[in-house]
DNA sequence: CACCATTAGATTGTGCGCAAGATAAATTTT
DNA sequence: AAAATTTATCTTGCGCACAATCTAATGGTG
């Protein structure tokens, strides 16, 4: 009896991450769409706002997409004035990402946002803090379960 | 000093629900590739075994998910031989989805995939409940925060 | 009945996410 | 040094998600 049915979509804990993320891709979208981003290019400008100057391949690790993804976001970006790519000249292989003036500036009008999804959401700080554990956790041994077999 | 940086992407919880969520379908894709399916095929599907012959709103309303997407998906679907779409007589505004002989078959296969992944998760039942509860909290929340400004 | 709003789906256009394959530059081997 | 391998990025093609718009059918209202 404990078994129940292992494929009822309530049982199943990825579609609740599922349905959650798009949720919050729908949260995020009203405070993007003012300043012009989507909630991807959105973490693009995080990682850059921490460090500057960085490669392709250093956004892609941080955020776990790979060049098929960047490439044209980045090309966005660029288009947009946010940022900079630059074919490096040690290493002709590598593009570096640099934020503009512009993108920089962004991040001002960017500052609130984390604070207002955590109003909606409502919760304790370190509910927040096991569930981001929680989901890191997920997504490791996710990630080891894929690129072993 | 408790504020540190709100947009420090480790900060984020919407970044491990997206990075998690997206490292759950690179894990599902290994199983239901086999099958001819995508994850959100998949969920359709699951639907439809848990209860047949419903109207793509009713698909709709379970998953999150609008006729945009769910139109094209359902007629990859038709064309794959696993559903049909019927025009109800009685209100011609909706079509009704039933399951094909070969898209019942196909439970049979999916059947362990819950089991397998459950594994790769290697967590307490009872943790992955409470997760389940938390995520569905979460976007209750959020579809709230979004509907109503 | 005629009119108007509502509802269910379909369509169009944009932007991911990712697999697969291509290109070119660096590195390692021979 | 030439050849083979690896690495970083780009490109192509497919399938979501979703906003916006459209069409057609239904359900009131006066």
């Amino acid at each position: 009896m404990t078994e129940k049915s292992a494929l009822a979509l309530d049982n199943q804990l990825c579609f609740a991450l599922y349905s959650a993320s798009h949720a919050f891709g729908r949260a995020y979208r009203q405070f993007l769409d003012p300043l012009g981003l989507t909630y991807p290019q959105y973490v693009v400008l995080l990682v850059l706002w921490e460090k500057d100057d960085i490669t392709v391949k250093d956004i892609g690790e941080k955020l776990f997409l790979d060049s098929g993804t960047l490439t044209p976001l980045l090309k966005r970006l660029e288009a947009g004035g946010l940022i900079r790519r630059i074919r490096d000249r040690e290493d002709e292989r590598q593009v570096r990402i640099r934020l503009t003036d512009s993108g920089r500036a962004l991040k001002e009008k960017a500052q609130d946002i984390p604070k207002t999804i955590g109003c909606i959401l409502d919760l304790p700080s370190d509910e927040v803090s096991a569930l981001r554990r929680q989901l890191g956790d997920l997504r490791g041994k996710l990630q080891a379960a894929v690129s072993k077999p």
